[in-house]
RNA sequence: GGAGAAAUACCCAAGUGGUGAAGGGGCUCCCCUGCUAAGGGAGUAGGUCGGGUAACCGGCGCGAGGGUUCAAAUCCCUCUUUCUCCGCCA
């Protein structure tokens, strides 16, 4: 959400800030504005009405032990208590529309990121590795993994549905073995290991953003009104939402496995083979808290965490930075790590790594105080994927391929595998 | 899922309609003492919204939201959470 006060003093800054996300937003700030100047005056007269009352109503018990009429008084007191009430209905009204409108806004990007109409100006910072030339034709992990018999979309698509996977074997091996080497490798880097509840409800979706705009991406339960997470980002997040955090241990660094779902509304018949697009996959979150000071800083270190176990993993890749237009909802600023796809013949998304600035904080309302007597202030929200599981698997498999049809582990994931070097198709 | 109880500040906790929500612990400062002790005194309701250049003024606030009333921590309703017992259960 953004200052309401920031919106006052600076509109046409928002309002630019809205079209470089494509979106024009103009006449929706002017009506913000207006409730807001309606909200002011509102709250200054019932106020006042109510400073007023407060005053009056002091008086009565003080009448009445001294013998007198308060007859009059009270009824006096009754018509300003319901002259009250009307404009404190009126009052409460506008304040829920201003709010359903902010919170409809998404955030301002920040300065740095590079204007842009979508992902196609999206610039590029740095490569990492070399994508192999393959001396074969290389399958596609989809074509492996049902060779290798250690996926089997059919049958989750009996089970489940479309969209869904069994791992089997070594398949169902290799992704618990990055999960693990995934929280180990963060964990040694300073990050606090949690493990979040995977359903949430209506005020932590709203906290980090999912809504109320995008409840069609989301899985809602039929008998709650509950939400299963779409990352580990929003429970994470919300673990401090509504406290003032102590600025001294600041920024608190978690990172977080989670099972992720996602409906994938607008997604039909994109990335319909394989492990990139699916309804439920698995994804190791990290989540900071951060001074505003220190805020990009922590971008940067996170960013590299993420490529940290890209690195130790050999798989090549490049960071993007995203452009205003392909920039998410909450974020200010995004860098999205993309590992190279042989079947793809491109880099393909493995991590999104954002910071919201203070956008989700005052949607979640977490502040830190360094000084036990100074006013609270908003911390920063980042949070990256570090990494996503199944689109890891999906790229070993392919970049680790042979010409026999097997699959090489990567060396660092050899004691995660039970000390499997290999994966090979069973007889 | 059923029955009962509860929710007040950093912590414990009093307060069943009426002026500024007791008291204690802790914390901060001071005094006395003199060495991990004990005693005395003072301070300590956050947060947020509105107005103001500011000092400051005002609104809200006792889990959340409604209601009754001139007036609600207090009475009524709904919800949430916690605890106890029962049931079910990995």
């Amino acid at each position: 959400m953004l200052d309401i006060k920031m919106i006052r003093e600076n509109p046409d800054l928002v309002k630019v800030a809205m079209k470089n996300r494509n979106e024009n937003l103009d006449s929706e700030i002017d009506e913000i504005l207006r409730l807001d100047v309606r909200r002011r005056e509102l709250t200054a007269k019932v106020e006042k009405m109510k400073a007023k009352q407060n005053v009056t109503t002091k008086k009565i018990p003080e009448m009445k032990r001294t013998g007198e009429d308060t007859t009059s008084l009270m009824q006096e007191m009754k018509i300003l208590s319901d002259e009250i009430a009307t404009f404190n209905a009126e009052l409460a009204q506008i304040e829920k529309e201003l709010r359903k409108r902010l919170l409809a806004i998404p955030n301002v990007p920040n300065a740095t990121v590079p204007v842009g109409v979508d992902d196609s100006d999206n610039v590029e910072l740095r490569k990492w590795g070399t994508p192999r030339e393959f001396k074969f034709s290389p399958k596609a992990h989809w074509d492996l993994g049902r060779d290798l018999k250690i996926l089997d979309p059919e049958r989750a698509a009996k089970v489940s549905g479309t969209r869904f996977h069994f791992y089997k074997g070594l398949g169902a091996r290799l992704e618990r073995a990055l999960i693990n080497f995934y929280m180990d490798t963060h964990t040694k880097r300073g990050y606090t290991e949690i493990l979040p509840p995977y359903i949430v409800n209506r005020a932590s979706m709203t906290g980090t953003g999912q809504l109320p705009k995008f409840e069609e991406d989301a899985f809602k339960l039929s008998n709650d009104d509950s939400f299963l997470i779409s990352t580990a980002e929003v429970p994470v997040t919300n673990y401090f939402r509504d406290e003032i955090l102590d600025g001294n241990k600041l920024p608190i660094k978690f990172c977080a496995y989670s099972a992720c779902f996602r409906a994938e509304a607008g997604s039909a018949g994109r990335d319909t083979r394989g492990l990139i697009r699916q309804h439920q996959f698995n994804k190791v979150e990290l989540v900071k808290f951060s001074k505003p000071e220190t805020s990009y800083d922590e971008l940067e270190s996170l960013t590299s965490d993420a490529e940290h176990v890209l690195q130790l993993l050999n798989l090549p890749y490049r960071v993007v930075c995203l452009s205003t237009g392909d920039l998410g909802f909450s974020a200010a600023k995004t860098y999205d790590i993309e590992v190279w796809m042989p079947s793809y013949n491109r880099y393909v998304e493995i991590s999104s790594c954002s910071n919201f600035e203070d956008y989700q904080a005052r949607r979640a309302s977490i502040k830190f105080k360094d000084e036990k007597n100074e006013k609270a202030k908003f911390v920063h929200t980042l949070n990256g994927s570090g990494l996503a599981v199944g689109r890891t698997v999906a790229a070993i498999l392919e970049n680790y391929q042979n010409e026999d049809g097997s699959v090489t582990i990567p060396e660092i994931l050899h004691p995660y595998m039970m000390n499997a070097n290999e994966i090979r198709r069973p007889f």
